[in-house]
RNA sequence: CGCGGGGUGGAGAAGUGGUAUCUCGCAAGGCUCAUAACCUUGAGAUCGUCGGUUCGAAUCCGGCCCCCGCAACCA
């Protein structure tokens, strides 16, 4: 087997002003699936995730909250940071976040780069501010009398600040340069023709920057002390700030020489997760701004759809969020494995690249059909005959379902978990066409010789989904080793 | 003409030119290795609508009608 380049993967920074959403689970969660996959096939794995906690909502949280905005950030932090083993992501992952001072150094020197590339200028920022809300409002925001609809009856005022601007415009053709050098930048097709549909429509600079007098809580411009990055410059960088980038920090203290920029960003295959609302600023403004610094661009951005809830989008106002904590909850004591039962129907039941839908009902039906009655149910049938009949399988390099292994190429997870679905299946087919029960009292030897084929089956499955539910997989390998029946079923049945 | 997604048996979905598939639910049968599980068979869809292209369209093209995102908590 040839060396593959080392694969660096990473998630966004969710932005820590709420709970965790079920819908970064699912994106962490498929990133995991990724890592893991690849690590198993003997490559160099760097997979990334962390938060983002600068800018002005934050900021209005804290001071709401009435707590040092620092120490409210640090609290959601560690609620994001304790989200990774609950979802069973694996524990080789790296945490970020842009609180951290390596980070907010490597943004500054972001800064410095394009600034000294001619991509980063002092214009002014007009913008229609609501004194009701105390919010800047665009345009969009406003109803059809040009005012803001929850405060119809107050004058909007118009700010005149000036702010940093970068200056995206003049990127443009770097990346339809970019776009055409790299045919599968971002995946799925469909997103990438959004992308340039929205490049060819021409491209407005964005604001970079704002008055620290106003908003205090961000990294510092270099050179201008009025001035605090806006969080979405500061935030992008992360992704590089994570391996150490400017300066291999990590190596320095850890007297390891490796430079992991140099090997995973430089070197490596680079693929970044997003959710859709995140298309833009992924696939463009974070590239734009690699391009004028002059660093190597993403080569793969994944996009995920969203998850609706019941048909309609999850929203606190209509109660229908769906928390992963919940659903682990829900099935903490029908199974040993309740993160696996969340990832699975993350996995499964929402399509790879679009928008899918899941209800606590839903997932209790989906769990009841292919963990319970499946793949749970085929474990203990096979293992029943094979420890009654005293059935075992030699060691073996396990390899990875053909059809399964293709999906990986595409990102096409959910298609990945249903051919393993589909493969469960066919197996409780087979058993109902060998009957290796009635066979063992009329040709021993056969009946072995079937059951012993059954195990091979159910070992490769076990394998196939081992990047998808870890422990679910290391549980039924463990199982056919030993030659033991699971002491309590994998999945037990809801009461 | 702002951008995008979608309308397929009772429910939820798959399916981008060639006999309509899966899950749930329903009906009948089989099996007993298994978690009242598993297997087989059946009933049930004029694939939103009108028109076009084609030997042939859910699938391609055009018109129309609905639903949902993109703007607030929120990925």
């Amino acid at each position: 087997m040839h060396m593959e380049k080392p694969l660096y993967i990473t998630t966004t920074l969710p932005y820590v002003n709420a709970e965790p959403h079920v819908g970064f689970a699912m994106e962490i969660i498929r990133a995991d699936v990724i890592a893991r996959y690849h690590e198993s096939c003997g490559r160099d794995v760097f997979f990334n995730t962390g938060t983002d906690e600068h800018g002005q909502k934050l900021l209005a949280d804290a001071e709401k909250a009435g707590v040092p905005v620092k120490e409210y950030v640090d609290r959601f932090a560690e609620k994001f940071r304790e989200l990774a083993p609950l979802l069973g992501i694996s524990d080789t992952v790296h945490f970020i976040r842009t609180t951290d001072t390596h980070h907010e150094f490597a943004a500054q020197e972001m800064w410095r780069k394009c600034d000294a590339a001619g991509y980063i200028y002092k214009k002014n920022y007009e913008a229609k501010y609501c004194v009701g809300c105390e919010l800047e409002k665009t345009d969009s925001e406003l109803d059809e009398n040009g005012r803001c609809p929850i405060h119809p009856n107050k004058d909007l005022e118009i700010i005149n600040e000036e702010n940093y601007f970068f200056a995206f415009s003049k990127a443009a053709s770097l990346l339809e340069k970019l776009y055409a050098e790299k045919p599968s930048l971002v995946v799925p097709d469909f997103r990438f023709n959004e992308m340039k549909a929205f490049l060819s429509r021409g491209l407005q600079d964005f604001s970079i920057s704002r008055l620290k007098s106003k908003m205090p809580w961000g990294v510092a411009v270099p050179g201008d002390d009025a001035h605090v990055m806006y969080v979405w410059f500061d935030a992008l960088t992360n992704y590089i700030s994570t391996l150490g980038w400017p300066q291999s920090i990590e190596a320095s203290h850890e007297g390891d020489t490796e430079d992991l920029y140099e090997k995973f960003w430089v070197n490596g295959e680079k693929v970044q997760y997003c959710g859709k609302d995140n298309t833009r600023q992924q696939s463009m403004m974070w590239q734009a701004m690699l391009l004028a610094a002059g660093l190597p661009t993403t080569d793969t951005v994944v996009i995920d759809g969203f998850i609706n809830s019941g048909g309609q989008k999850m929203s606190k106002s209509l109660g229908n969020v769906i928390r992963p904590a919940e659903v682990i909850a829900l099935f903490k004591d029908a199974s040993q494995f309740p993160e696996d039962v969340l990832r699975f129907v993350l996995l499964h039941d929402i399509p790879s690249f679009e928008d899918g839908d899941m209800t606590l009902d839903s997932v209790s039906r989906s769990y009841m059909t292919y963990l319970a009655n499946g793949i749970g149910n085929l474990t203990s049938r096979i293992m029943k005959m094979a420890t009654s009949y005293g059935v075992t399988i030699s060691e073996a390099v396990p390899v990875y379902m053909p059809e399964v292994a293709v999906q990986f190429a595409n990102y096409d997870l959910t298609l990945g978990m249903k051919e393993i679905q589909s493969r469960v299946s066919t197996i409780d087919e087979k058993i109902a066409v060998y009957q290796p029960f009635k066979t063992i009292k009329e040709d021993e030897a056969k009946a072995k010789l079937q059951v012993e084929e059954l195990l091979i089956d159910l070992r490769q499955v076990a394998y196939t989904l081992s990047p998808f539910l870890p422990r679910t997989a290391k549980e039924i390998l463990l199982l056919i080793r030993e030659n033991k029946m699971p002491e309590k079923p994998l999945f037990g049945r809801l009461s």
